[in-house]
DNA sequence: TTATCTCCTACTAAATTAGTCGGTATTTTG
DNA sequence: CAAAATACCGACTAATTTAGTAGGAGATAA
């Protein structure tokens, strides 16, 4: 429900990227002059993106930072997702079609909570970058 | 995507008071017991959530809490959204229909921004309390 | 009158977040 | 070639939030 400010500076990197598709690799510094961001933390977050191959970057003068694919092929769930660390919603984490508990716990809700969790992650899936710019 | 055990143990809860609807009200020892959460913490979590009128309390021996309402009114948004404080999803502040952003800039991304918000919140109002019982 | 309960405030420890700093490697540009 | 611009890297720090504890006071039922 409340995203960090690296989820928000990450987002809306991403959407400027996807806004200046076609113009190539963007440095950091415009994005993070443009956006009000903190340079240094914007790098750290782009390593991230990089890693998860969301973003494609070229070293050196009027080098920077593009989108991997188009902005149609990215979807919001896979920024947010990078972002946020682990792919799980709740503090139980997800993974395949059952729910664990960092305290070994057997609860009777996990069936709940994976339901909530489900709801939103196809809701963001849904969110294309291109959907997102204007 | 990633909630806090706040949010994680207040939904909990509230399932487990909703699979208990007629049942009059329970005592958070309990829930605590049950679902393996510290009472402390999980009163504090409950003073949250009766302010916000999703709960009502009885004090005393053979007191305890109930859910306000029937669990078809009420949604997974209000539960997550009392606990994790702000209405806002991102860094940059929802209000009405503008963001607003706590370093005051005025960036290009803010109708982005909510439109995963609003794709978020709308998923979450879709759940309700009766929806994760059975 | 005792055992349960809600309710309240203050404190603390741990973790996370947000950011800084200083530097290295690589590439374009003048 | 030299200088500027850029990605890239790791360590460090400050601030904030989270999670949990402690110690009660007041209400109610048994
Ligand atoms: S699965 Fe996490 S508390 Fe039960
Ligand atoms: S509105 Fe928050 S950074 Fe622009």
């Amino acid at each position: 429900m409340k995203f960090s400010t690296r989820s928000t500076y990450g987002l809306k990197a991403m959407i400027h990227l996807a806004q200046n598709w076609q113009k190539g690799s963007i440095p950091l510094s415009a994005i993070a002059n443009n956006e009000n961001i903190s340079l240094g933390y914007l790098e750290r977050i782009f390593a991230v993106l990089k890693k998860a191959k969301l973003v494609k970057s070229e070293k050196g003068a009027s080098g920077g930072y593009a989108l991997s694919r188009s902005p149609e092929d990215i979807d919001v769930y896979s920024i947010i997702n990078t972002l946020e660390g682990e792919a799980s919603s709740f503090h139980c984490v997800e993974k395949g079609d059952k729910v664990y508990c960092g305290k070994k716990c057997e609860c009777s809700v996990e069936p709940a909570l994976l339901k909530v969790a489900r709801a939103i992650s196809a809701a963001l899936k849904d969110i294309k970058l291109s959907d997102l710019i204007g």
